[in-house]
DNA sequence: TAATTAATCTATCGGCTGATTAATTTATAA
DNA sequence: TTATAAATTAATCAGCCGATAGATTAATTA
């Protein structure tokens, strides 16, 4: 009888692999071909806009695939999400401890937020589709009101931790929950940003794109630095 | 033979209405209460996460007359969106207009977002579940990919517009393109906020919650507010 | 070569989906 | 009182959903 749960088969155990009846082109472990696919498809529709067929379609296989590789369409869910979860978040804890260590005592807003949205932005500008996909759906979970929360939590939380820790060097006056309430300013202009829904573009009649992260990023850094500045400097050491 | 497309049956062409075999309890308006049902449902679960099912047994009847009265689930979900926006739309046009006639020349930043927000955060305060649920229903949709912009254009680009054109003249040395860069972050800060997702209250371990309005929006008009003057300013009269 | 096992295909399961139909009930207008 | 039209019910449609089963292919291992 077929063994069940065959939880998350190995992609890269073995070069070959056993079998591989037909279509053994250079097509790349089918299950990465499939996670592309699903990033994209979660990223544009959203958990419930998406079926493990049409996944399966465009990853040029079968929904039986899915199960098999993912054993369910929440668990694929996950793996899209988990993926590249772990490179930006060693990226942007190391950008941090390398601003932190590099500024000394000269820390300021301006650097730790600029740290801490560097890695993000250089995905969104030079990661190619993958990444961006990747932010998008992202960017999904984060205005997700049932499971959504627990994704974000495990995917970032101790990032976020840091970074106040580094502005609470900037800002040593600053009480915690200043830094916080800023913080969450920051982030909702993060995740419309890597949302990739450019209404900016129609709104603005073509004056600015919110693609064009070059233009983008110094003026998020500049906006919101002065905004962590101004409500954590006006109401330091009040009780 | 039945009528087809009824095109929204009046829900108060008359007191008692006709023909209402059982059940006639206070109910107050059936179709008013699908949307109440439908604007929670699709809030939390989105479009594809709801279905016309689920909604008619939550309000007490059959997904026939979902379709009697809206033709459609899409129907319903523009009709849930729709409900509310003529008065909040109203009411920050009204305030944008008080607020720019009773500070003459004197117009600041401070004081046109705080008119642009006051309406939306005073329902988010004191609105009650109604409209808490149709400011998240708004914020997922904020967010959608397909045609969430063009339900967003349609309801919020003219207060947008208008808020431009105030801030405008707080700032008359900026660069229009500057002020809509501003209103990007702005509005981002502004969907998270009402998306109810309090991730913050976690995050923080208690020291602030998202859903505590009396205190975000003051911090949340300077935040913004020293963003808008910082990179509006520093850029202003450039080529 | 024989046994084993991962990978893949086709077919199918029960269940749910949006939408429609036809019959029925009921208040009003004639 | 009767005709009319609005509101509601129950039943049903074709189609898609996530998931599973069983057979098949091919590479590895013994």
């Amino acid at each position: 009888m077929p063994e069940k749960n065959p939880q998350r088969k190995s992609p890269a155990r073995r070069p070959g692999g056993p079998g591989r009846p037909r279509a053994s082109q250079a097509d790349g472990d089918l299950s990465e071909r499939i996670l592309d696919v699903a990033e994209e498809q979660f990223a544009k529709h959203g958990f419930d806009g998406v079926t493990t067929r049409s996944v399966a379609r465009l990853a040029g296989t079968t929904s039986a695939m899915i199960h098999y590789y993912f054993n369910s369409k929440r668990a694929l869910f996950d793996a899209a999400v988990d993926r590249r979860a772990n490179i930006v978040n060693r990226e942007r804890l190391a950008a941090l401890d390398a601003y932190e260590a590099e500024a000394g005592d000269d820390v300021t807003v301006e650097g730790a937020i600029s740290a801490f949205l560097r890695p993000v932005m250089d995905k969104l500008e030079h990661g190619g589709p993958g990444w961006r996909n990747y932010l998008a759906l992202i960017a999904w979970v984060g205005n997700m009101q049932e499971w959504g929360g627990e994704v974000m939590t495990r995917s970032f939380d101790p990032v976020v931790k840091r970074l106040v820790e580094v502005v609470g060097k900037a800002l040593p006056d600053a009480r915690e929950q200043d830094i916080y309430w800023a913080y969450h300013f920051l982030s909702g202009a993060l995740i419309l940003t890597a949302s990739g829904t450019d209404r900016l573009g129609r709104l603005s009649g073509g004056l600015c794109e919110s693609s064009d992260i070059s233009t983008l990023e110094p003026l998020m850094v500049e906006f919101t630095a002065a905004g962590f500045r101004r409500i954590c400097a006006e109401r330091a050491n009040r009780p």
